[in-house]
DNA sequence: CATGCCATCCGAAACGTTTCGGACAACCGG
DNA sequence: CCGGTTGTCCGAAACGTTTCGGATGGCATG
């Protein structure tokens, strides 16, 4: 292993210099800084994680905690989020460490132990909750982190984010404007943020037009085709209060609308219409379904990086204001809406 | 931060013997060895494991190199894999590092990189080639790994595996012993260490049966529903040469030649019979097949634990000789297997 | 020519732990 | 009483990095 020893050995310079040469400091020569990098990468130079950290606060190591769940549907996009993750914090000189939380272990219990006894720089917290005791105590002990959502309007943490007020607004309004009054809304799991700003933007769209918010039409629960077929059959079953329209959380869910119309005997967009949001995952494209499902569209796995440069930019000390994004929702038009039937 | 110092100044005893008194070492009288415990218990002394991982030498970081190949069907398993591991070294007091290579980065050049910081103490290694190269860097560079899978017979390395010979032999003799001459095999991808075992299997089967091996009945490609229909379907259609009965690599394979072979209106096992290792995968249960299929099986997700258990003994010191597993697979009969019929 | 400034460099200390080599006393058998 | 053993203890070095405080020389300014 090369040492900064060896390279000012090398190089004929103090450990010092080396040391400021690597880190880009500013009292070291040009000539002499590209010397020195150029040894560096020659002799395979890598800095001892744990000496650096011993002198600095960092360990370079930025964490993941999951908690296992086995089987639920969230799984299928597992690879997609840590494997992003890791290749993006990878490219930042950043190492990735996967924490899988023991399901019955406190939350916050697992994260107070890698901060204090395993030395980890920064968080990434995907799913936030609205409450979130997580984000209480990463607050509160003064860790860095980066959230996938948001905790309220304005936060003063860097997070990456979409516009799910909009969301909800968006496809509600729209459903409305083709004269829908009776709209459910296949919501994701209930005490989740994102659900909660998407609920908001579908009763504000309600309230402009004058339709009262009826408690039974939002349903939540995990997203997944089973509580598409499950929940539609339900609302359906209801015949004089049935829904004329379905929004739905995901195109898992609208999967399961369909089916469970078509279970029913009911045509999409004849009978019943039906819009969702997409988060373009990799198994259900709303374009291929059939009818095309009108939906809005916002690439999940465009989120990785995003969350990743901020995590970093935020450890090397960039200001919050620069590491919050805020992505409004592409609205596509298909071909899953038509007016309501009168009955 | 509570320090050795500190408790050295309190207990009015050298660095030292705080820290011997703390690792339990010999030269420590039990009355001081007492009295140091209470009063870490009581300052709350928390080890820096960075001044004592610099000094040690080890990081307490383990790694997994993968390199991301989207949307292949290997992906559904990446949960089980990736978050097994990770449970299992918390555990044990690792932490877990994924590394997320990029697909045209050079295999070893990542290892290497990941190597000489003293940044990871040792590595899984999953899905072995056959002169893997991976292998080759990591046994030259005495870097500690543990393999799923085996390089040979009887290597000199920590591994966890199963008889995959056997699991050739046992599902090509049923088949024989049945009275089956013309045995297709849908293996894995080629150059695998196990899809080779597998294939020895196989012909010492044949061979003992006197049955000669006939190249075109090995398929070889990545395990999937779509390999299974396809091969399935090439097979038959060379009618007078059609094979009366199929292996399956895993039950992906084994879904897709059901579904091959119904499309051609055949039946299992009346027409055909089929036969499959089982990984016991979340997704294709073998007893849930209609027929239920005939197979060896040997749960996947059982690697894991041993895996990591094997890897963290491994850095502990403990000999090779005892962190090496082969299992072997169990071998259920059910319905999907018939004598062939005459043609 | 004296002064101050700037760019470039360096020695040494510090981070908190483990461990090597030795010190000191008490005790034992001869 | 002596040599050796045993049970406790300690000082100091080492791990590889960052950083503080200064040192040196060149150069422009007065």
């Amino acid at each position: 292993m090369t040492t900064l020893k060896d390279l000012s050995r090398a190089l004929n310079l103090s450990v010092t210099q080396v040391s400021r040469a690597l880190n880009d400091h500013s009292d070291v020569s040009e000539a002499t800084r590209e010397r020195v990098k150029i040894a560096a990468k020659h002799l395979n130079y890598q800095p001892n994680i744990s000496a650096r950290r011993l002198v600095t606060g960092r360990s370079g190591l930025v964490g993941l905690v999951m908690s296992y769940m086995s089987e639920s549907p969230q799984d299928r996009q597992f690879l997609d989020v840590v494997g992003g993750m890791s290749k993006h914090f990878a490219r930042a000189g950043l190492q990735f460490v996967l924490h899988m939380a023991d399901p019955d272990e406190d939350e916050v219990s697992v994260y107070r132990k890698l901060v204090s006894g395993g030395g980890i720089d920064g968080f990434v917290v995907l799913d936030p909750k609205i409450n979130d005791k997580r984000l209480a105590y990463l607050k509160k002990a003064g860790v860095p982190f980066v959230l996938h959502g948001r905790d309220c309007v304005a936060p003063d943490y860097p997070f990456f984010d979409i516009d799910n007020f909009r969301v909800g607004y968006e496809l509600t309004r729209h459903l409305l404007e083709q004269g829908h009054r009776r709209i459910a809304f296949l919501n994701g799991s209930p005490g989740r943020t994102y659900v909660a700003h998407r609920t908001d933007g579908y009763r504000a769209a309600l309230a402009e037009f004058d339709v009262p918010f009826v408690p039974g039409l939002m349903r939540n629960d995990q997203m997944s085709e089973g509580f598409g077929i499950r929940d539609t059959i339900r609302l359906m079953d209801k015949v004089s209060q049935a829904p004329t329209a379905f929004i739905a959380g995901n195109t898992w869910i609208a999967k399961g609308i369909y089916e469970g119309l078509r279970a029913l005997g009911l045509r999409v967009p004849q009978d019943v219409s039906v819009v969702a949001h997409d988060d373009l995952l990799p198994d259900v494209h709303a374009g291929a379904m059939l009818p095309p499902l009108t939906a809005t569209e916002s690439p999940l796995h465009l989120s990785w990086e995003p969350l990743a440069r901020f995590l970093s930019a935020s450890l090397a000390g960039t200001d919050v204001s620069e590491l919050q994004s805020l992505d409004a929702a592409r609205f596509v038009q298909r071909g899953s809406v038509a007016p309501p039937v009168p009955r």
